[in-house]
RNA sequence: CGGGGUGUAGUGAAUCGGUAUCACGUUACGUUCGGGACGUAAAGACACUGGGUUCAAUUCCCAGCACCCCGACCA
């Protein structure tokens, strides 16, 4: 991508009101924009890194079975009643009428809308067990938006809901789904904690959160040297004096919710002994969107933000300082390095050298490539985290960004 | 929803009773080019909305709206 060409342009300030990190690099940097309180638009290069999360995201969940699909977000009211949650949450939906008062609820979670296609669906234990999953915009109406995109009333999530025929194999499964979920958040490159908690307007239940250590978390948790796991303060029992504790980020959860949803919404299966059964069922979420936000609180400088390889929106940024020997080299790495498969953001602009400095670090891909008169037929490779420079050949550079 | 803060060119700020100033950004031309460079010229604002006080309101008062922060609640 040449960078003259990239919407939209970086901001020299943040919005005077932002106080969160998040809120200011991401918008500065051009990753997202600010339509209202808990509302963002996801620019080209947010959703480049966003669409990169999902992607880390979906291969771990398909390694465990899940099948992508996509559910609407506009939902009958008679289908919420039917569990009882149209009363029950009804502080966090959004509902509305329609011009002839039909009454609607804009997503918030879509356990209702699974188990309405399950009901049609599964009929017999050979059926099961199913696990699908979706990509899509949940809608919570949350009494204070805030923290940047931590925390909105419109964001992306990614769920999963399982099926099953008996306990047993819901609960082997919400075991898997923990490990994939490990997995996911460690290829992320999160220092994360699994905490035990409650369910809220989703199960009596107990549930698993994970959590990211930082101070800008609305959560605290508490874990003892050496466990496994740890609790959510709003569970937790004994003395807090024993534990060690931090603030910390939800970046996901997931919950055993049994046969609530199922009894509700008589979502039954003949079970090998010829009996009827109500489903097993669990749910499992992450929020891309909080995941980004979370990434820059924990990942940045005074300069800006500090992508990892795995979520960064470009490989490569590639800049070419004004020189005297005439130009045209940056093109021609640019064309060779998008040859071999490398996503470059090629800083064609016409602006000197510090505001493009300015901008690379700003941006904050891993690895910056110079060249200029003082490069000679080398390049400058440089890394984000580092404040060290090599002059490095083309072949060089190359094999550094496939390691 | 309670408490606090802030609303002035695209962005960030100044003015705090006499109709608005600066910086950045933008446009044009020229000079520059290893950490947000310089010169010249130019465009860009019903001062959040509505009401009140006043000869006169961006400025004072009231109401509303919006955004941010703290709290209650939550991926």
């Amino acid at each position: 991508m040449r960078q003259s060409q990239l919407f939209p342009k970086t901001k020299k300030e943040a919005p005077k009101d932002a106080e969160s990190i998040n809120h200011k690099l991401l918008v500065r940097a051009g990753f997202m924009d600010q339509l209202m309180a808990g509302s963002w638009t996801l620019l080209p290069m947010g959703f480049k890194v966003v669409q990169k999360i999902n992607q880390i995201i979906r291969e771990e969940i398909n390694a465990v079975g899940g099948q992508e699909m996509l559910m609407p977000l506009l939902h009958p009211k008679t289908i919420w009643n039917e569990t009882g949650r149209w009363d029950k949450a009804d502080e966090i939906m959004y509902k509305l009428k329609d011009s002839r008062d039909k009454e609607y609820a804009l997503s918030f979670t879509h356990e209702e809308i699974v188990m309405d296609l399950l009901r049609k669906t599964i009929s017999s234990y050979k059926d099961l067990p199913v696990s699908i999953y979706h990509f899509s915009t949940k809608f919570r109406n949350e009494l204070r938006a805030k923290s940047g995109i931590l925390r909105g009333r419109e964001f992306m999530m990614k769920d999963l809901y399982s099926a099953h025929a008996n306990e047993v194999d819901l609960m082997e499964y919400y075991e898997k789904v923990k490990v994939a979920y490990s997995k996911i958040f460690t290829r992320l490159g999160f220092n994360f904690k699994i905490a035990k908690a409650s369910g809220g307007v989703f199960t009596d239940k107990f549930t698993h959160e994970f959590q990211v250590l930082s101070d800008v978390g609305e959560d605290t948790i508490y874990w003892k040297e050496g466990d496994e796991e740890a609790v959510n303060e709003e569970v937790m029992e004994g003395d807090k004096a024993e534990y060690k504790s931090a603030k910390s980020i939800e970046v996901g959860n997931i919950f055993p919710l049994g046969t609530f949803y199922s009894e509700r919404m008589r979502a039954y299966f003949t079970d090998r002994d010829g009996g009827k059964k109500p489903i097993w069922f669990g749910s499992y979420g992450i929020g891309p969107t909080r995941v980004m936000g979370t990434w820059v609180e924990v990942s940045h400088d005074d300069k800006g933000i500090i992508w990892s390889k795995q979520i960064a929106p470009y490989d490569v940024h590639l800049v070419e300082l004004k020189s005297d020997s005439g130009e045209g080299k940056a093109e021609k790495i640019y064309d060779k390095l998008k040859q071999m498969g490398f996503d470059v953001l090629w800083d064609d602009r016409d602006v000197s050298a510090g505001e493009k400095f300015g901008d690379i670090d700003l941006i904050g891909i891993p690895v910056r490539l110079v060249v200029s008169d003082k490069t000679g037929d080398k390049i400058e490779h440089k890394e984000r985290t580092s404040d060290k420079s090599e002059l490095l050949s083309f072949e060089e550079v190359a094999r550094r960004l496939q390691e």
